[in-house]
DNA sequence: TTAAAATCTGACTTGACATTCAAAGTCAGA
DNA sequence: TCTGACTTTGAATGTCAAGTCAGATTTTAA
């Protein structure tokens, strides 16, 4: 890659985060392109200069989370570690990621609200991917008889929930830190499989 | 209450109903004023005779939700029942809810981004005071032994984020009933508890 | 140094709503 | 039948944010 591929990347990056960041703070439909422009000392031209429009802007911004986040979920499906370890790091990854990332996407707005046609079908594509996941994890468990015979999909269900609901309540202000916070949460998710 | 004011009033139910109903479907910023009015083949200046705004329709559309929900769970509180009955019947009566009324609740949206000043402030109230029985439930159930100790607030938020969130997957088409599925997310989540 | 390419700017256009309002229509009861 | 209060209508108005674009400015590379 070029440096000038390089740099124009780099504010797209840049554009992105400031994209994600404004509307995890005030949700999609209240955010303007200005916004998110004047987060970055630029104005909204700049920014349609990189990105076709907010929709494609958004688009490729949560595109690229659910990216990250799948290849971490595949990194930890990798790891040799027994059913229940491996679902809790599943979870703590999870909860790592929706409250440092803030993103209300999985429950402020319903994908087909805001995208459309081959995005929309990419996203749920990339959701779907993520909940396989998951599901497999429980799966294995059951399998190997680590977990207990559950009906995975609602299951499934309500870990991805309980654990996205968070974006709405967490506060930094509270007593735990991050990591404890991700850490109980999983230990009381699992207790549904024990 | 004369027969013009019951006129009104079912008149004003009627387009709260539709409201609710609307935004169910398309999301409280998809939906137009012009939608609301539509669905009862009505035109959006009938519906501003009878609310001042798009706001206040909405809020005393969740209110009302809310009261009503509010009552049902201090009915359930006031029944003579084993701490596990109660919070379980509390559960099953908030996913009915959360199911026929295809509000998550909540709209989907956070509520200071659709309210603001007096009626921001009531709602959250009110939302403080579910969420409060709930916690009680969860306490007695903690103080007569028959739920180990936890981190109510914690606990709290993953029960009631799991049952919220499936006003984003559930569907009619499932094989399970609605009472059905409330049962099995009320047992799955009582196993945090016991 | 300098001209072409890449970026950036901000005023402008557009369109979608929310909201208003004057006029028209309805109807219970005198 | 008539009247006046109550309702409804839909065209007009106001607002706000998305998206455009003709330059202005900056960077690149010869």
């Amino acid at each position: 890659m070029s440096l000038r591929e390089k740099k124009v990347e780099k504010k797209k990056e840049e554009i992105r985060k400031s994209a994600m960041s404004v509307i995890a703070e005030k949700g999609y439909h209240a955010t303007t392109m200005e916004d998110i422009a004047a987060k970055l000392l630029m104005t909204k031209g700049s920014v349609y200069y990189y990105f076709k429009d907010k929709e494609s802007l958004v688009y490729e911004s949560h595109k690229l989370l659910l990216e990250q986040s799948m290849e971490q979920l595949q990194n930890v499906l990798a790891e040799e570690l027994p059913s229940v370890a491996k679902l809790r790091k599943a979870m703590v990854v999870h909860m790592e990621n929706v409250i440092t990332e803030r993103t209300d996407f999985f429950i402020g707005v319903k994908p087909d609200q805001v995208f459309e046609g081959e995005h929309l079908q990419e996203i749920l594509h990339l959701r779907n991917q993520y909940s396989d996941c998951m599901n497999r994890l429980i799966q294995q468990g059951m399998e190997d008889g680590s977990f207990v015979q559950v009906d995975m999909k609602i299951v499934n269900y309500i870990i991805l929930g309980a654990m996205n609901n968070a974006v709405i309540w967490y506060s930094p202000k509270g007593s735990k830190s991050i990591e404890e916070l991700a850490n109980s949460i999983a230990d009381y998710l699992l207790k549904i499989l024990l």
